[in-house]
DNA sequence: ATATTATAGATATTAGATATCCATAATAAT
DNA sequence: ATTATTATGGATATCTAATATCTATAATAT
């Protein structure tokens, strides 16, 4: 029950994205499209692996890549269209965190299909089983909160962070 | 990102352990001890394995466990103080969800430890890393939800479902 | 045309989950 | 005490997914 470490990876890889498109940056070099080379130097992870993560989430829309001279990638999106819950489900697909296995089981029957028999009014509420109905809640309040923080949200602290006076208004 | 099935196996396996202790429970048997044999046959899953889950749920002060004739297992606690997050943390361990692999790279030294030195004031307020930040936070929602959930938390509603009419007062 | 960069496929390596077997220890029943 | 029964722990086998690398190819700017 652990993120990979390609979910690492990508995040990582998002937030250098998204600081190489502010300008002001120390280096240099304005807006330009960041290689593979450069994301692979600052993160400390190899060419060859790191260039299969971004191209996924190029398929799926969270970057654009242009190949060629002066090539490279950069976000799809504002930062703040992009959410975590985006990002980890483009890598670790997107499964719910619990699929029970135990479904052709004597103990399935008398969960799942329980009330189904019990009256004579059918299925009120749509009756599915009451283990998966926790493990799906759970599931719902972490892809909320998800939901609710994308790498602007990173980047916002991170400015702040960094001139705590400057937006004290 | 998935539940492993031995938590899948782990949580039918106490759900069953609990219903064996009400008393009016259909078979003729009063409250005693379900061996793996039981266990076994009624959730679909090998005797070998199961006991290994057994035996970690033991280890954890789930379940109680008596060898011999008539032995086998029941619930160490009442069904209420078994939460949801106590039975995943046995079977998938108690490591975070999220740990990050790059802590030695570049990228690391400008995240984490961007505020340090930006200002004379020190670390207001432990600044950690600020993807670890929104990764625990939605962790700690997960959690949070896990631990409101019970065994005792289905069988309620289980029982609510059997006679939707008992306990409307 | 050429150098550069991303892409996709094939493949190797590793680690963890899943599963079984067997020898041993503990317990209740006789 | 003896015996049958049941859980336990170790060793091991198998399978699957994650991690990682290499190579050939396609696309692009200069
Ligand atoms: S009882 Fe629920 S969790 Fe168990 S097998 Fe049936 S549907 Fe899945
Ligand atoms: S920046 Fe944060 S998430 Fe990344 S390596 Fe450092 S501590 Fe881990």
């Amino acid at each position: 029950m652990q993120f990979s470490k390609s979910t690492d990876y990508a995040l990582h890889a998002l937030l250098h994205l998204a600081l190489a498109k502010i300008p002001h940056n120390g280096n240099g070099h304005k807006g330009h499209n960041v290689g593979i080379k450069e994301l692979s130097a600052t993160l400390g992870v190899s060419e060859s692996y790191l260039s299969k993560i971004m191209s996924k989430l190029r398929q799926d829309g969270i970057v654009r890549a242009v190949p060629g001279v002066n090539g490279g990638y950069e976000l799809a999106r504002q930062a703040d269209q992009i959410t975590f819950l985006d990002v980890i489900q483009v890598i670790e697909g997107r499964q719910g965190m619990f699929e029970c296995s135990t479904s052709e089981s004597r103990q399935h029957r008398l969960l799942a299909e329980e009330g189904t028999a019990s009256t004579e009014q059918e299925s009120p509420g749509k009756n599915g089983c009451l283990i998966e109905k926790v493990m799906f809640g759970a599931e719902r309040q972490l892809h909320q909160y998800l939901r609710e923080h994308t790498i602007q949200t990173v980047l916002n602290e991170a400015s702040e962070r960094c001139n705590p006076e400057a937006n004290k208004k």
